[in-house]
DNA sequence: GAGCACTGC
C-alpha cells in the first residue's frame, strides 16, 4: 500500500467513525421475520366460510363432476382408466385410505399409481359431498412430472388445467381457488412448511417416487413422521416403486402396504456373456496388461478396483462358463469393468441393427465424453454411419441436443432412432418408442468424503433398482429388449438401491432448512432420518455455517442465518447475495446467484466446443473470473432480447435460452425475496443497488464475502501457477474454466463456488481475487504467532505489511464488521448515510490494489 | 484438458 493510499485509506476511515453511532442491537427485531409473499399451498381454515357455504360448495362440486363424468370424451377415457391395474386395488385403497392415517402403495411404472390413486380420493370426496373440505397434495420430486401429471388427470377428467386439479412448482403455478387436488415438487411443499408447519387445512397427502430417495424427500419423510400425531385427521399416502416399499412401511410403524402390478410390456433380458456368444465380438484386452491367466496379477497392478470388479475378476471363467464358447470365455477372461470398452457397446448397436426388428434404441452411458467417442466410431461405422438408414443424437444435460424435437419423434419409415443418452433417460426425459436398451451398468454419481470436506463425481456401477428403471425403458411400446454389457454375476451382486442422496452431498444447505423450521438441533433431528447421514457431514456442515456466520456457538441463528433461510440458495451464494445487495452490486449478485443454483448456461456441444471455449472466454475479458463471464453473458443476453434477437444471440454464444430465461425468472424471485427482509426497496429502482455493478473489485470482494472459506492460494512455480486449499492441498483449475491454461495470475488468490474431484481435484468456476479482498471480506481476522502478521482460515492465510498498514486494515475490517453486522439486524439502515465512510474506505482500498504493499 | 441427474413461498 502506497503512503497515498494509507492516508486516504485513513481519512475515510476515520470520518466514518464520526458518522457511526453506537451498535444499537435493540433496533432490531428484523431477524424474525417472516417472507409474506407468494401463493400459498395451504389454506388456513377461515372462519368466514361458514359451514353453510361449504355444504352448497360440496354439492356443486358433486352436481359439476356428475355432469363431467357423463360427458361422451371423459366416458371414453373412463374406459381407458379402467384398463389400467390401479382401477383393481380402487376400493381397497379408498377403503385402507379411510381406515388408516399412513399407507404405502407399491407399484411398477405403467401400473396409474401417480395419475390414478390421487384422482380416486378427489372424486370419491367431491361424490360424498365433502369437496369443499378437502384439499389433496401430491408432491414429485421433479417439475416435469408435477405440470405432466396434473395436466393428464385435468383432461381425464374432462376440465381444463387448474380448475379443480393444478400444479405449484418454483417460479410457476396453474391453481385457482377451486383447486382441490394440487401437483407440486417436493421442495415447494418444504417451503410451504416454514410457514405453516401443521399444513393446516390439508387433508390428503401423496409423496410420490420416494424410492428415490432423494434428499428433499428423505427431509420431509421425517418432518410427516412427527407431524402425523398432531395431525391425525390428515392421509399420508407414500408411493414408491415396488423394490422397497417394505422400508418405508417399517419407517412408519409397519404402516399397510397395497401392491399394484405393473402394465408394461415383458423386456428381455440379455447379458454380457450372451451377447458375445450372440455377436460373436471379441474383447480385446487393455494392451500388454497380461498374458495367460493371470487376471490376479492384473489385479494387483490396481488397487482401486471396486467391488464389483474385483468379485468378477476371482470367478474362473473356465468352470463358470463352460457351456459358453472358447471365444465368449476369451473375452470374458480379457473384459474390464473399470473400462468401458466402446467397440463392444457399438458392436452391440450394430448387432441390434442387423438382427432385430424395427424400433429405437436407447444407450445409457456415464457421460459427455462416452458419448462423445461413441457418436464418432457410429458415425465412421460402415453400417451405421448412413444418415439416411440411422438417426444418431447425443443426449446429454449440457448438450444442446436436450430440447430437440428429434428425440422423442418417431423417425420416418426405414430409419432407426439411436440415442445415446446419459441416465437423463432413466427418469427425467422418456422416449416412447424405445424397443431396445443397451446399458453400460455404470453412471456418474456425486458422493461426499466428510474426512476431507471434499465432493465426488465418480463413475460407479448402478444399483439393481436402476438397472430395472433402464429396462423398462424398453418395454413402454412393445416387447423390447435389454442388452446389458456386464455379467449377471456383476448385475446380482449389485446394490439393491442408489445410497440415499443424504448420505451422498454435503448438508450445509439442509442444516440450514432444519433450523429454520425450528426442528431441535440438526443432530437430533437428521438421527430420525431413515438412513441418518455421518455425523461427521453434519459437523462439516455445521462448522461451516457457523464460519459464515449462520450460526452462532450455540448453533442457534444468528440474524444473518435468519435471512439466509428465507432464500432458496446455498448458504454461502445466499451471503454473496446478501452483500451484493448492501455494497451495491446487485444486478451481479442476482445473476451469479441464479446461475450457480440452477445451471451453467453455457451449453456444450459436441463438435464445436473450441469455439464455445472461446466465446466463454472472451466475455470473461481479463477479468480471471468465470463469475464474470456469466454476469458479461446474462448482460448480453438481456440486450439482445431487448432487441429481440435473443435466439441468434444464444446460437452465437453457445448458451442456452432456456437456462437464461430460467435464471432471469429466479433474478425475479431473489429480488422480491430481498424486499421482502428489507433489503431491498423496490421503489427505488434498480439503479440504487448498482453503483458498484461494473466495478470488477467490489463485484470480486462480494464474492470473496460470499464464497468464503472456498479460497485458493495462487503460488508460482516457475513460468505457471499451482493452487491450493487448505483441505485437500494442490487442486486444480477445471478445464471449462476462463482461468485454466492460464499461467500467471494478476492477484494472489482465487475465490469457487465448487471443488469437485472427477480425474483430478478441481475448482469449477473461480475468480482472481486480491489479499485486500480477502482481508475485508474473508475470515476472522488473528494476529499471527509472531505478532508480525494477519492469519486467516485457522492459520492457513497469512499477510504481512508493516505495522501502520496492518492496523489500519485491522480497524477498517473492524469498523466494516460493525456496519454489516447492524445492516444485518436491521436492514432498513441506510448504509450510503450511515456508513458513507466505511464503504468509500473499502472502495479506496480496493482499487489501490497496484500499488501493492 | 474435461462437463451424472434433480430441486427451492
Amino acid at each position: 500500500m502506497s503512503r497515498e493510499t494509507e492516508r486516504r485509506v485513513g481519512n475515510l476511515l476515520s470520518s466514518s467513525q464520526r458518522a457511526a453511532p453506537a451498535i444499537d442491537s435493540a433496533a432490531s427485531g428484523q431477524g424474525d421475520r417472516q417472507p409474506s409473499n407468494g401463493l400459498k399451498i395451504t389454506k388456513p381454515v377461515s372462519t368466514l366460510e361458514s359451514s353453510s357455504a361449504k355444504e352448497k360448495l360440496s354439492i356443486e362440486l358433486k352436481q359439476r363432476q356428475d355432469k363431467l363424468m357423463a360427458s361422451n370424451s371423459v366416458k371414453e377415457l373412463q374406459s381407458f382408466r379402467k384398463k389400467l391395474p390401479a382401477y383393481k386395488v380402487k376400493g381397497e385403497f379408498l377403503n385402507a385410505v379411510s381406515e388408516n392415517q399412513v399407507l404405502v402403495i407399491s407399484g411398477e411404472t405403467g401400473c396409474g399409481k401417480t395419475t390414478q390413486l390421487p384422482q380416486y380420493i378427489l372424486e370419491e370426496e367431491i361424490a360424498r359431498l365433502c369437496g369443499a373440505h378437502c384439499s389433496i397434495i401430491c408432491t414429485q420430486p421433479r417439475r416435469i412430472s408435477a405440470i405432466s401429471v396434473a395436466a393428464r388427470i385435468s383432461s381425464e377428467r374432462g376440465e381444463n388445467l387448474g380448475e379443480t386439479v393444478g400444479y405449484q412448482i418454483r417460479l410457476e403455478a396453474k391453481r385457482s381457488d377451486q383447486t382441490r387436488l394440487l401437483f407440486c415438487t417436493t421442495g415447494v411443499l418444504l417451503r410451504q412448511l416454514v410457514q405453516d408447519p401443521d399444513l393446516t387445512g390439508v387433508s390428503h397427502l401423496l409423496v410420490d417416487e420416494i424410492h428415490e430417495r432423494g434428499m428433499n424427500e428423505d427431509f420431509l419423510l421425517i418432518i410427516l413422521r412427527d407431524l402425523l400425531p398432531r395431525r391425525p385427521d390428515l392421509r399420508l399416502i407414500l408411493m414408491s416403486a415396488t423394490i422397497n416399499a417394505n422400508l418405508f412401511s417399517k419407517y412408519f410403524g409397519n404402516a399397510q402396504i397395497i401392491h399394484i402390478p405393473g402394465l408394461t410390456f415383458p423386456v428381455t433380458e440379455l447379458f454380457l456373456e450372451d451377447i458375445l456368444e450372440k455377436s460373436r465380438y471379441k474383447i480385446q484386452s487393455e494392451a500388454g496388461s497380461f498374458q495367460g491367466n493371470s487376471r490376479r496379477r492384473k489385479r494387483e497392478q490396481d488397487s482401486k478396483k471396486d467391488p464389483l470388479t474385483e468379485l468378477f475378476e476371482d470367478v474362473d471363467i473356465s468352470s463358470e462358463y463352460k457351456n459358453y464358447s472358447a471365444s465368449t470365455r476369451l473375452s470374458l477372461e480379457a473384459w474390464s469393468g473399470s473400462l468401458l470398452d466402446l467397440g463392444l457397446v457399438e458392436a452391440t448397436v450394430e448387432f441390434i441393427c442387423r438382427h432385430e426388428g424395427d424400433g429405437a434404441i436407447l444407450v445409457f452411458l456415464t457421460g459427455w465424453d462416452e458419448i462423445s467417442k461413441l457418436l464418432d466410431r457410429i458415425k465412421g461405422n460402415k453400417l451405421l454411419g448412413d444418415p439416411s438408414k440411422f438417426s444418431v443424437l447425443p443426449l446429454h444435460g449440457s448438450m444442446p441436443t436436450i430440447n430437440q424435437r428429434e428425440i422423442f419423434d418417431r423417425p420416418p419409415p426405414n430409419k432407426r432412432k439411436i440415442v445415446l443418452a446419459t441416465n437423463i433417460a432413466e427418469s427425467s426425459i422418456t422416449i416412447d418408442d424405445v424397443v431396445y436398451v443397451v446399458d453400460c451398468g455404470k453412471a456418474k454419481e456425486t458422493s461426499y468424503d466428510a474426512l476431507n470436506k471434499l465432493a465426488c463425481l465418480l463413475p460407479s456401477w448402478i444399483s439393481k433398482a436402476s438397472a430395472h428403471q433402464r429396462r423398462g425403458r424398453a418395454g413402454r411400446v412393445q416387447p423390447g429388449v435389454c442388452y446389458r454389457l456386464y455379467p449377471k454375476i456383476i448385475h446380482n451382486a449389485m446394490l439393491q438401491y442408489q445410497l440415499p442422496e443424504i448420505l451422498r452431498t454435503p448438508l450445509q444447505e439442509l442444516c440450514l432448512h432444519i433450523k429454520s423450521l425450528q426442528l431441535g438441533t440438526v443432530g437430533s433431528f437428521l438421527a430420525k432420518a431413515l438412513q441418518p447421514p455421518d455425523p461427521l457431514s453434519v459437523q462439516n456442515a455445521i462448522e461451516l455455517l457457523k464460519t459464515i456466520g449462520a450460526l452462532d456457538d450455540n448453533e442457534e441463528l444468528t440474524p444473518l442465518g435468519r435471512h439466509l433461510c428465507t432464500l432458496p440458495l446455498d448458504p454461502n451464494i445466499g451471503k454473496m447475495l446478501l452483500l451484493g445487495s448492501i455494497f451495491q452490486c446487485l444486478n451481479p449478485a442476482l445473476t451469479i446467484a441464479a446461475a450457480l443454483a440452477h445451471r451453467d448456461p453455457f451449453v456444450l456441444p459436441i463438435d464445436r466446443k473450441n469455439e464455445a471455449d472461446a466465446a466463454k472466454r472472451s466475455f470473461a475479458g481479463d477479468s480471471c473470473s468465470d463469475h464474470i463471464a456469466l454476469v458479461k453473458a446474462f448482460e448480453g443476453y438481456k440486450e439482445a432480447k431487448h432487441n429481440r434477437n435473443e435466439r441468434a444471440f444464444c446460437w452465437e454464444n453457445f448458451l442456452s435460452p432456456i437456462t437464461l430465461q430460467m435464471m432471469e425468472d429466479m433474478r425475479e424471485q431473489f429480488l422480491t425475496l430481498l424486499a421482502d427482509i428489507g433489503f431491498v426497496d423496490i421503489s427505488r429502482g434498480a439503479r440504487a443497488y448498482n453503483q458498484y455493478s461494473h466495478d470488477l473489485e467490489m463485484v470480486s470482494a462480494i464474492l470473496c464475502a460470499g464464497l468464503y472459506p472456498n479460497v485458493v492460494q495462487c503460488k508460482r512455480r516457475g513460468k505457471r501457477t499451482a493452487f491450493y486449499t487448505k483441505e485437500v492441498g494442490k487442486v486444480d483449475i477445471h478445464p471449462a474454466s476462463v482461468n485454466a491454461g492460464v499461467h500467471l495470475f494478476p492477484l494472489p488468490y482465487m475465490v469457487y463456488s465448487e471443488k469437485v474431484k472427477t480425474t483430478s481435484i478441481y475448482i469449477r468456476d473461480s475468480t482472481n481475487i486480491s489479499d485486500y479482498a480477502l482481508l475485508l471480506f474473508g475470515g476472522s481476522l488473528f494476529p499471527s504467532n509472531n505478532g508480525e502478521g494477519i492469519e486467516m482460515l485457522g492459520g492457513y492465510l497469512h499477510f504481512s505489511a508493516s505495522k501502520s498498514v496492518l492496523e489500519l486494515i485491522k480497524k477498517l475490517r473492524a469498523e466494516l464488521d460493525k456496519l454489516l453486522w447492524r445492516k444485518i439486524e436491521d436492514p432498513s439502515l441506510d448504509i450510503s448515510m450511515e456508513g458513507k465512510g466505511v464503504v468509500s474506505a473499502v472502495v479506496e482500498l480496493l482499487h489501490s490494489y497496484n500499488l501493492r504493499f
